[in-house]
DNA sequence: ATAAGGTATTACGTTACGTTAGAGTCAACT
DNA sequence: AGTTGACTCTAACGTAACGTAATACCTTAT
């Protein structure tokens, strides 16, 4: 499907598709040959996904964070999405029942408080964010954690040292080509010990990669080991994946 | 009232009241000598109703624009608010169903085609826009044109000499102050002129005013006249409610 | 009179696109 | 084969509705 096409079946601007494309929240496969975006089914479930999302207030980072956490499972996104937007309706409701007061209170029927004008509405915050951050904030983090504490204090020593010897061989060939031999190496041993405490698939692990240069909480932390380390292991898993994938 | 108590009020940020205040869309009397911003009830139920507008999707400019109409009345506002909130439910629960089909979809239960898997969002326009237009919308022209055709030949040519002239008039003096006497008797006559083709109080009269530099449609046509001249009448249309509006 | 909390005015930053502008693509029609 | 009209691309600047400091004044409680 081209852009015009899916514009038109979701309501959105082709300029919409063009920005979510831009910021890495939905990427088609541009094969066209003359680089038209060609939409896949799948594309059009994740735009449904989103669609969903930007309904009940969330930003379009926030959305991109939900949806590339490695627990994310479009399922289980869905019943959740219900239930906001049960919710939602809930609240419409009440506005409902405050514009009738209001009407009342107009003609002099009953007497309201300034409190009762505003129930309804709280613009002050999206309400949804906490229950969306209790499922799927920070998860890939808190998984992984899970999974450390399960360890022994052996295996869990053991992990941590393998963890920093990566890190900082990641550090030292920062600034080599993300294609290069070493790197992919490196990079490769990095996608190993990751599946020993999560379970990565390669698209999930490019996205994570992603996450190291877009979440500054990540950023930070990993560019302790090294300045520019978070891009560099950015485009080192974004080749890694691609390269393993097709074969 | 103060604007924290306010902001809290209504769950919006004293950022927002501060915005509303700059771009004119809710003005309080800043009465407390030291520039504290103190909102009256009154100010309260704009605010209310900027919000009902606001949860519809309107832009502030459209909210501007529909609540200085001259014909508009809060009244008439909550019960069609009313009528487009009901809409809006209506819109969430197409969209549960849609949630509730792609479930059954994904277990395989049932077909879905790609349009099924849109209904009920369209982000593309704002659907609530053309009945407020419907209502509101041009109205300042639609009520005078209607008044002015009822009138006889005679007396369409001699509204329309005493228009261009208290146009140009207004054009030749647009450089003296506009709380200067010669400005403030040719804006009066002005003010004469509108009641007769139409109904305005002093806050309308103001309101129009401001429209007259909002809204390009107008600037364009009155600035024919004269360039800057539609800034002008705006500031000695303001100037000239709060002087008669106090006596 | 000094600290704590509220308020005001700049003023620059941000999000999620809208809106041209300039140029290449594709299918259909003469 | 050439042309047209509908479609697509990237690039880049514009806009709406605030968020986020920074700096300074006001007010009241101690």
């Amino acid at each position: 499907m081209h852009v015009k096409e899916v514009s038109e079946l979701a309501g959105v601007s082709i300029r919409t598709l063009h920005h979510y494309d831009e910021i890495g929240l939905l990427t088609p496969k541009k094969i066209n040959g003359s680089g038209y975006r060609i939409y896949s089914e799948a594309d059009l479930e994740r735009l449904q996904q989103i669609l969903f999302f930007k309904e009940l207030g969330f930003s379009l980072k926030k959305i991109k964070e939900i949806m590339n956490s490695s627990s994310y499972k479009q399922e289980e996104a869905l019943e959740i999405q219900r239930g906001m937007l049960i919710d939602k309706r809930k609240r419409i409701d009440k506005m409902i029942q405050t514009i009738d007061k209001t009407i009342q209170n107009k003609k002099g029927e009953i007497q309201m408080t300034d409190k009762e004008k505003f129930e309804g509405f709280d613009f002050s915050h999206n309400p949804y964010e906490d229950e969306a951050r209790k499922k799927w904030g920070d998860h890939v983090v808190d998984e992984s954690n899970a999974k450390i504490k399960q360890l022994s204090k052996y295996e869990r020593e053991s992990l941590e040292k393998e963890f920093n010897d990566i890190y900082r061989k990641l550090a030292e060939i920062r600034h080599e080509s993300p294609d290069s031999d070493i790197a992919q190496e490196k990079i490769g041993l990095w996608y190993v010990y990751l599946n020993k405490i999560g379970n990565y698939s390669l698209d999930a692990f490019k996205g994570l990669g992603q996450m190291y240069v877009d979440d500054e909480r990540f950023t930070k932390n990993i560019d302790k080991f090294g300045e520019g380390l978070a891009k560099f292991m950015r485009d080192a898993m974004a080749v890694y994946a691609e390269r393993n994938q097709s074969e």
